[in-house]
DNA sequence: TTATTAATTGTCGTTTTGACAATTAATAAT
DNA sequence: ATTATTAATTGTCAAAACGACAATTAATAA
């Protein structure tokens, strides 16, 4: 079998920041690393792309292994390929970061991975690079979430408006005028009312919505400007 | 020394889609590859990750050898990693792209590799996955340049609004109103009106610009909406 | 019955957008 | 020298979007 002489050989990962929201703020799922070295430590979910498998596959089983769910938006972010970035050996990885449903995680709860979601400005230290991975992460979600209807992903199927405001105001780090943001997010069409109530978080009980699925899918790659002053 | 044990290693390289404007049309910059399998195939300018750089250092080294540019604007787009991508041996391949003035490779073009420019529109079929990496590196720039003002890069240091507009309509495969596109672009703030005409194009002659560097750089992560009809 | 609270709908002046027209500065033709 | 021609530039205006702010509504608690 031919090859390419002479050219070095690397290891290539992936890492997935999982973000999710349970209501007040925005979490990170983080895993206890299990093998030397800094085991034991906190990291992110990662694994390394096995010989039958794109990164993109390798992502997506690591998550189904560590959190039982299957179809989780995960988009790839960048690849880290500092040559001293693992001390070991030169390992390159792919970054991903993926939206989930924080309470359909607690259902499938795998505790053969020791998982834990953490405050995301209230995480610990973690190994390597994967700190400015989260960073680096939390910039593309701002960025993206600002143009195209991602946030939806974090929440139940059924959800309120209040709601996805709390969401947007985490995500973004800023506060957003209720009033404005109900008639962007209407003005969207991406939301079918429905005629449930959600009564637990105040006296007046605010409507719940769903996604219309195929308006969804239609607009996944428009425009459509989320963030009130998106213009600097 | 420790190693991850039993972990299979593979081949990075990075491939760089180098985007040139010649004052009409949107280019590509292609080489003859040339090494097997696939020897003299057209391909994208690329090259493996080497041991003591990251993907990022490998693709500005693969671009100063092969186009003797320096400090070219170098945006990493995605990772290509399917098992069966090369027919050799697994390699990943970190996809880039670039843009560069055209005028400005051409004085320093290096024969030693068969370098050639393209249509964008009218390019030959190339190697391996790399046909598709040139239709993911379009769309990215179209989005890019959507939202920040990255096009001048394509551009000589004194240019023409009449120049950049005709770059817009390529970038974006559409027609933009004339009027309406001087008006935006004269709004964003970022260019220097400079005294000289460019009298090659017209009987009345357009007048130069500059870039307001310390604007573009304030600008360059802000959100512009440079494209007509943005939200779809 | 009233006070309270949060959700929802409404108002309005300003800015941005995009369709379209008029003017201007040069050269080429008469 | 005057006029026609051409492309660059500036201008107009109605519709839509934006964002600051107020009023109303639907429930519960006092």
């Amino acid at each position: 079998m031919i090859e390419y002489s002479g050219q070095p050989h690397y290891l290539v990962a992936v890492d997935c920041i999982v973000f999710g929201f349970d209501g007040e703020h925005l979490k990170i799922l983080l895993v206890k690393r299990g093998l030397e070295p800094e085991i034991n430590k906190w990291s992110l979910m990662g694994g390394f792309v096995g010989p039958d498998e794109s990164p993109d596959d390798a992502a997506n089983r690591v998550l189904k292994k560590m959190t039982g769910l299957e179809g989780v938006y995960l988009e790839q972010m960048q690849i880290y390929g500092e040559p001293k970035r693992d001390p070991i050996e030169r390992t390159l990885s792919v970054g991903y970061f993926a939206l989930i449903d924080i309470h359909k995680y607690e259902e499938q709860l795998n505790d053969d991975y020791e998982a834990e979601w953490f405050l995301i400005n209230d995480r610990p230290k973690l190994i390597f690079d994967h700190n400015e991975m989260v960073a680096d992460a939390r910039k593309k979600l701002r960025y993206k979430a600002a143009l195209h209807p991602i946030l939806f992903e974090m929440l139940p199927k059924k959800f309120t408006i209040p709601q996805l405001h709390i969401l947007f105001e985490e995500v973004n780090d800023t506060e957003i005028d209720t009033r404005n943001f109900s008639r962007k997010i209407s003005s969207t069409g991406l939301l079918i009312k429905l005629a449930e109530k959600d009564r637990s978080g105040s006296k007046k009980g605010a409507f719940y919505f769903k996604l219309d699925k195929k308006k969804y899918a239609a607009n996944a790659q428009a425009f459509l400007n989320l963030m009130p002053n998106l213009k600097v």
